[in-house]
RNA sequence: GGGCGAUUAGCUCAGCUGGCUAGAGCGCCACGUUGACAUCGUGGAGGUCACAGGUUCGAGUCCUGUAUCGCCCA
């Protein structure tokens, strides 16, 4: 017999098992005769390759793998699909910032094309990295799928759906408002900003009104936080109603003062007075800016000398400063959705795209933002148009990847219409599931809410909290807001649109130009662009030219399917003068395309094959990957990018393919650090998953990250180091950091809390911890799981070293077991339900919990010491030993998804030491416990009475128990122990009476209705019964010990007492609870009575 | 500014549609190495369920407000 070592250690076996499954392609996914339902597809969300996997990655992998193990142990066909993305500003930002640290050098000064090679260096680096640290967690991913956003595969569909979208006329070149990071010259998304509150001011400027007419204002008054920006004012509104306005505040005002609290009284008096006095004081001007605003009047913009009109607009708040504001339609969002509601009012630009201002700015041409600041304001003091200045906290946006501040910044960018659009949207063309939507955000939301299901009858739903978060889902994509993908960077998929720009007057070269066009309708689209932004056929545009030049200047757009049509066409449109738009699409673009993309749409079978991949084209007997494998089945990620990727990779997979990429939304809870910080290595508080599989076992980790995703609760992880010093354990969210140079606070070392040491270590290599030991980070979360590995470890160790050399399998029935094997099969029956039910429920910490309890408490703590006995017995250990073994068998299957190692190489000896488990037939075998048939619940084995009855026999034996350690009796001290008990609970009792003999430790056993204490016995009751303890009494601590008894006893009788006291209780509640209480009052009194006999025995 | 959520033991978290004396793991205390396991066993201490009102026979759970802390959107 093969005996296991004495305790757990993972390092010893983790590797063989990991590589025996490589070997034998247990993670291989390939298509075959399996029918959709038996398919099961992860999609997993591609890590960016800017940098390794942290602790918030392992929670995103061990839940998918978690479901991946299970569905493939219930025999469905299982895609787990990794790979890993460009990331496209995250990681040029990288290796740009490395490149100034290291070389001194911009990436000016390199170029584009060497740029680009060195960030595809860098992603092999990393890209390796993250798949070694996925594969040390256990993923059970298809690695012979790999794939890379910028990878042939992918681009490839990138290529083809951003011409579908674009023939669709869906894609568009347009102005818009956009985010400019002035350092990294490039747009960023909402979700690459971050905002700061900063000291800044607020200044009024006084504007002229041109020829204000007798008794009307003869200026108005703005107020801004960037002055300079009014260099590109193109308006001053007002509102058109101001009485209106004014009059419902004051009503809102009053009301809430009708209801304030006496604290809040004096604030709502103070709001309501302010308001009135604003009524009397600035609404008769305001009323007359109204009037002169519908006259047409003008205003004379300082400095610029510009007129600029007065307008009506609801922007304007009457009950704010003076009631008008100044409008910026090129630099600020909200003055950019007033030139959409005025748009005779025009946008002036007055910023180039390095952040300087531009010729728009006149005199201030040159200047950066906050010179030109400096000197606007001075002019304006000095010609007396500067009314005041306030000190203000002002809250700015900065770039995520450069820290410098963002500026609005109207520019031409490319979008996605998302808007429901004339004629609707057609999806899925040319398959068999086409179907129309009004618009592609429409099409996502129809996808989640209402009647509408896909074609093959799919919806999108999630878990674990449905209702939240398809709220959060619908209320973003009802917005229904254009989608920028264009990024002015060079790491990226570049835009395959080649175009030229011709102003009104150049209409006769851009029919020439038109007319010079490659005819190739199936690989070329062109369209002819007005400066809004619509596309026009060629004939349309060229018509416009003519008729209504005002629309120019005039964009000819040509976009190239791919690769062959590139080589066919591009030249000829570089001839014509046309070049292709320099720049690349967001990475959002290319990871919504990731469910298919992956599997080699649009055409499969000529997917490119990489080195050492698996084709994706169809065989002989099975459909082409993307045929077998889409639509999917869930995808697991953090609530974060529910709208930037989930959202989008729903629509996009509905538009390209007429059908949803997944349709569950498993969302899960977000790792923090000790303060409730998000982890990052950024941030210095990130913890390397494999650290801690290095320091306590994979499977341990695995168990932990199990037992933390319970709802949607975000998870504080404490993290500690070992001072490089005093070899103490530090707490890190207790420990001061270190400074650097310029004293501020180091974010990657700390000073050890050791008084008397004090070290500083780093927890980051990198500069700013040059010359400090740097010191791992752990945390002791995990030793949980490594001491429940260590007890499965043990169990079977247990069961091992009792099953005998083979163990060979005969068929039982129930008359040949022992209650305490049917006890423990009805307990396991029921645990397998009940794990089911909760991973059903996406509840990993109730699933793993369950069966913890299970194999802890139950198997172990009882089962395996309720056999210990019999064991020694060889006439009774066979049945013993075959019930052990199936139980076994069951546990590890149960477990396998969650902790694969060790139950994989238990799995590997159970089967060399009885190969054919069960009880009424044999299961179902399998060489490894990866493939092995899930277990399922056995409702011949589950049985209610006898579990009541174990129940009442472990109270007994608890209580049996207590009583020995109350008086100190030691473990090997046989006693004399009796149970007076009547009906069932007699009759319980004398079956199972050896049970307590044997786990109690006692000499003898009288078990009987009425019967004469043992000598010197402690009394005690539980279980229906009341219990003797002979040998032990000591008059004395016997008081004190029933008198504790009694006290409580009595305080439940009274509670229950007075509960069923109350008329209303017993007239209102439920009989049923009523009855329920009824009876605990029974119960209590009989225990209170027994005891109270016990110490009237005493007197 | 708008929306969503959280606050339960020293720490990290459970607690479903209101109903036993509010639970688990870790940590803590006492005792214990008898052949699975000291990464263990047996027993134990520890909570005004953030605060204030309300609904109800009954509130950790439902409602309102307050405080603190998150997240998303503007």
């Amino acid at each position: 017999m093969a005996e296991l070592p004495k305790t757990y250690e993972p390092e010893t076996f983790e590797g063989r098992i990991a590589q025996r499954w490589l070997d034998t392609e247990a993670f291989a996914a390939v298509p075959d005769a399996r029918t959709r339902d038996e398919r099961y597809v992860i999609m997993m969300p591609l890590p960016n390759v800017t940098g390794a996997l942290h602790m918030g990655h392992a929670m995103d992998n061990v839940c998918q793998d978690l479901l991946i193990r299970w569905h493939r142990m219930q025999g469905k066909n299982t895609l787990w699909q990794p790979g890993t993305d460009h990331a496209g500003i995250a990681t040029q930002a990288v290796v740009e910032k490395r490149l100034k640290e290291q070389e001194g050098k911009t990436r000016h000064d390199i170029g584009r094309e060497a740029l680009v090679e060195r960030i595809w260096a860098w992603k092999d680096e990393y890209q390796a990295r993250i798949v070694c640290q996925q594969r040390e967690m256990g993923c059970s991913a298809d690695w012979e799928r790999q794939r890379f956003t910028r990878d042939e595969v992918c681009s490839a569909a990138v290529r083809e759906s951003f011409f579908r979208l674009f023939r669709d006329r869906l894609i568009f070149r347009g102005p818009r408002l956009v985010n400019w990071d002035c350092h990294l010259q490039t747009a960023v998304a909402n979700d690459e900003l971050y905002h700061e509150t900063v000291q800044g001011h607020f200044w009024h400027l006084r504007y002229p009104i041109e020829n204000p007419g007798e008794g009307n204002p003869d200026h108005v008054v703005v107020a801004t936080t960037r002055p300079e920006t009014m260099l590109g004012d193109t308006a001053v509104a007002t509102h058109p109603d101001p009485a209106k306005v004014l009059g419902r505040l004051i009503e809102k005002a009053q009301a809430k003062l009708a209801e304030a609290s006496d604290k809040d009284r004096a604030d709502a008096q103070a709001e309501l007075d302010r308001l009135e006095a604003r009524r009397e004081s600035h609404l008769p001007g305001l009323l007359k800016l109204v009037a002169m605003a519908k006259a047409g009047a003008t205003i004379r913009l300082p400095l610029m000398d510009r007129e600029i009109p007065l307008i009506l607009d609801e922007w304007a708040k009457p009950e704010l400063g003076s009631g008008c504001v100044k409008i910026t339609p090129a630099h600020d969002p909200n003055d950019y959705q007033v030139w959409q509601r005025h748009l005779e009012i025009g946008a002036i630009n007055i910023l180039s795209d390095d952040g300087t201002l531009n010729a728009h700015a006149g005199p201030y041409q040159g200047d950066d933002m906050f010179t030109a600041r400096d000197r606007v304001v001075a002019d304006l003091d000095a010609l007396g148009f500067l009314a005041e200045v306030e000190d203000r906290e002002i809250e700015i946006g900065f770039s995520d990847r450069s820290k410098t501040a963002i500026q609005p910044y109207l520019s031409q960018q490319w979008f996605v219409r998302m808007e429901d659009v004339p004629g609707g949207v057609t999806c899925g063309q040319g398959t068999d599931k086409e179907f129309k939507t009004p618009g592609l955000a429409q099409a996502a939301i129809d996808a989640a809410a209402g009647e509408w299901t896909s074609a093959s009858g799919l919806k999108v739903d999630f878990h674990p909290d449905s209702e939240r978060y398809r709220g959060t889902y619908i209320a973003w994509l009802a917005e229904k807001r254009d989608w920028c993908i264009s990024r002015q960077l060079w790491w990226g998929h570049r835009i395959a649109v080649w175009w030229k720009s011709y102003p009104a007057g150049e209409r006769e070269a851009l029919a020439a130009a038109a007319a010079g066009l490659p005819s190739d309708p199936e690989q070329l689209q062109a369209w002819i662009s007005d400066n809004d932004g619509t596309q026009h056929s060629i004939e349309e545009g060229l018509e416009l030219a003519a008729n209504q030049p005002d629309l120019g200047p005039f964009e000819l757009q040509i976009c190239l399917r791919g690769d062959a049509a590139d080589e066919a066409h591009a030249k000829a449109l570089e001839a014509l003068g046309l070049e292709r738009d320099p720049d690349v699409l967001d990475t959002w673009f290319s990871s919504a395309l990731w469910p298919f993309s992956t599997l080699g749409w649009p055409d499969p079978p000529r997917a490119k094959i990489l080195e050492g991949q698996r084709p994706l084209g169809a065989s002989a007997d099975a459909e082409s990957s993307l045929d077998f494998y889409y639509p999917g089945s869930c995808l697991v990620t953090g609530r974060d990018i529910l709208t930037l990727w989930v959202a989008r990779m729903v629509i996009l997979g509905l538009y390209n393919l007429g059908d949803l990429p997944f349709t569950d939304v498993f969302l899960h809870a977000k790792i923090l650090d000790g303060k409730g910080v998000t982890m990052s290595k950024s941030r210095g508080n990130g913890v390397d998953p494999v650290d801690i599989c290095n320091r306590y076992g994979t499977d341990a980790m695995r168990y932990v990250i199990c037992d933390m995703q319970t709802g949607m609760q975000d998870v504080r992880l404490p993290v500690q180091a070992t001072c490089p010093g005093c070899q103490g354990e530090v707490e890190l969210s207790k420990a001061k950091r270190g400074r650097t140079k310029d004293g501020s606070p180091n974010l990657f070392s700390y000073l050890c809390t050791d008084k008397k040491c004090g070290v500083e270590f780093g927890v980051v290599e990198g500069p700013l911890t040059e010359g400090l030991v740097i010191a791992p980070i752990y945390s002791d979360r995990f030793e949980e799981g490594k001491k429940f590995c260590n007890k499965l470890w043990n169990t079977a160790r247990f069961a091992f070293m009792n099953l005998g050399e083979e163990l060979s399998f005969q068929p039982l029935s129930a008359e040949d077991l022992l209650s305490e094997d049917r006890w423990i099969l009805s307990r396991l029956s029921k645990t397998i339900r009940t794990v089911g039910g909760h991973l059903e429920a996406y509840n990993p910490s109730a699933a793993i919990g369950t069966a913890r309890d299970f194999c802890w408490n139950e198997l172990c703590d009882w089962y395996l010491e309720l056999i210990k006995p019999r064991m020694k017995d060889e006439t009774q250990a066979p049945v013993a030993r075959q019930v052990l073994a199936t139980v076994l068998d069951q546990v590890l299957r149960l477990l396998h998804p969650f902790v694969p190692f060790v139950t994989e190489v238990i799995w590997e000896q159970l089967n060399g030491l009885a190969p054919e488990r069960g009880i009424e037939a044999a299961l179902p075998a399998s060489e490894g416990c990866i493939k092995a048939a899930f277990p399922v619940p056995h409702p011949g084995w589950e049985g209610d009475a006898l579990e009541a009855e174990f129940t009442r026999l472990q109270e007994v034996i608890r209580k049996l128990r207590d009583v020995r350690s109350k008086y100190n009796v030691p473990p090997k001290k046989a006693l004399p122990g009796a149970i007076e008990a009547s009906g069932d609970a007699l009759a319980s009792f004398e079956r199972l009476g050896r049970h307590v003999s044997n786990l109690v430790n006692l000499s003898s056993l009288e078990v009987a209705e009425s019967l004469t204490a043992p000598e010197n016995s402690a009394t005690s009751v539980g279980g229906g019964a009341k219990l003797y303890l002979g040998d032990v009494l000591d008059p004395a601590k016997e008081r004190v010990r029933l008198g504790k008894e009694r006290e409580r006893l009595s305080k439940a009788v009274t509670g229950i007492e007075k509960k069923l006291g109350n008329e209303r209780f017993v007239a209102k509640a439920p009989p049923e609870v009523v009855e329920a209480e009824r009876k605990r009052l029974i119960d209590y009194k009989g225990q209170l009575v027994a005891v109270e006999e016990g110490l009237a025995g005493l007197a």
